[in-house]
DNA sequence: ACCTGAACACCGTTCAAGT
DNA sequence: ACCTGAACACCGTTCAAGT
């Protein structure tokens, strides 16, 4: 076959193959990705500029996947919450992938405007203005960091003393993906305190 | 040159200067990394499986080099803050050593003698008993992600509106390794005023 | 046991050829 | 413009040879 009447790839189909490579716990490679696509391996270079045009090109996708419209008139604290939730499936459905994003800037304009509303609930909800930029950073490395807790293994602590207070609290502690959800929910509502407490 | 009389090379040595590699932003190597060891490449496989065991090696040296001891009698916030940021401080100094061990379990036992101390911490602050693990594990993931957070580029933030309030807060908000500070700092403030609110 | 150079396998990238 | 197979360069790993 040389060219088809219609392309075979895009960037956006080449990332999402890329996405579900990397989601289902395989390294990002050419080869596999284009056997995937069901296409021969130099075919992608016409399409993105390497490996890491791949990885540019996964960016817009996801980044286009999330976005989020805060309900008018709403109250701060439900908006805020719905879009650091937001955030956190971002990050969440696609831990391995985020590894890959690490170090590359954000303009995207969806993922922008995520911000920018966040950063509107924020100034909404009393805290002062010098103090609004540093929390929305602290809510999104905490969601960053929640979500990258998914990828160890199910025991994290394996304490080597059986009758530890460590080993007593395992017993009674859930694994998985369970564990982590309620690590996010919990440490969402325990920082939501904590604001609460910055602005009263 | 055969085999020398006392060993060129060790596991430590090799995970130290694999460590040194990989915060000075390289990527990890073998050929490069058995040059600044002065060695054959070939050498580095007598003393570890390969890099994965140079993985292996890196966790290890990490894990002895950030012990904590809380000093007795101390105040359980003292005591939780100090171990907190020698978590803290284990991450943000290797950001980018963290992203090669994550998924690896931790059963190093000064890593895990570290997170002991903290579920004691957490006991004595009297938060129930069922919350104790959760809100250790919050306390981790927080530092984990403000950690990452170094490595994202100087400016995270690059709206297209320059009238926008971000880009208002932005001209007030300091920039680099300040601010990536102030974000663990204001977190941690934060998170504390958030477990105090559960005990109340 | 521990170091070395050479051989090998694997993977990302380029390129000339084809429509 | 877009696909392909072949060629190339790079990098991790193995192995036989040397002390």
């Amino acid at each position: 076959m040389a060219r088809p009447v219609s392309p075979l790839l895009s960037p956006e189909k080449i990332a999402s193959a890329a996405i579900e490579m990397v989601d289902a716990g395989h390294e990002l490679k050419i080869q596999p990705l284009a056997k995937k696509l069901g296409v021969s391996l130099s075919s992608l270079y016409h399409h993105v500029d390497g490996r890491e045009g791949i990885i540019q090109a996964m960016r817009e996708v996801l980044s286009r996947q999330y976005e989020f419209n805060p309900s008018i008139g709403e109250a701060w604290r439900d908006s805020l919450r719905e879009g650091v939730n937001a955030l956190w499936r971002l990050y969440s459905d696609h831990p391995r992938v985020m590894i890959h994003l690490l170090g590359v800037t954000i303009h995207e304009s969806d993922t922008m405007r995520l911000y920018e509303s966040l950063v509107e609930c924020l100034q909404k909800s009393g805290l002062p203005d010098s103090e609004v930029l540093t929390t929305l950073e602290v809510l999104d490395a905490f969601a960053f960091g929640a979500a990258l807790d998914a990828l160890s293994p199910t025991t994290i602590f394996a304490p080597k003393d059986a009758g530890s207070p460590m080993s007593e609290l395992l017993r009674q502690h859930p694994s998985g993906r369970e564990r982590n959800e309620l690590l996010y929910k919990r440490g969402l509502d325990i920082i939501f305190a904590g604001i609460e407490s910055r602005i009263g």
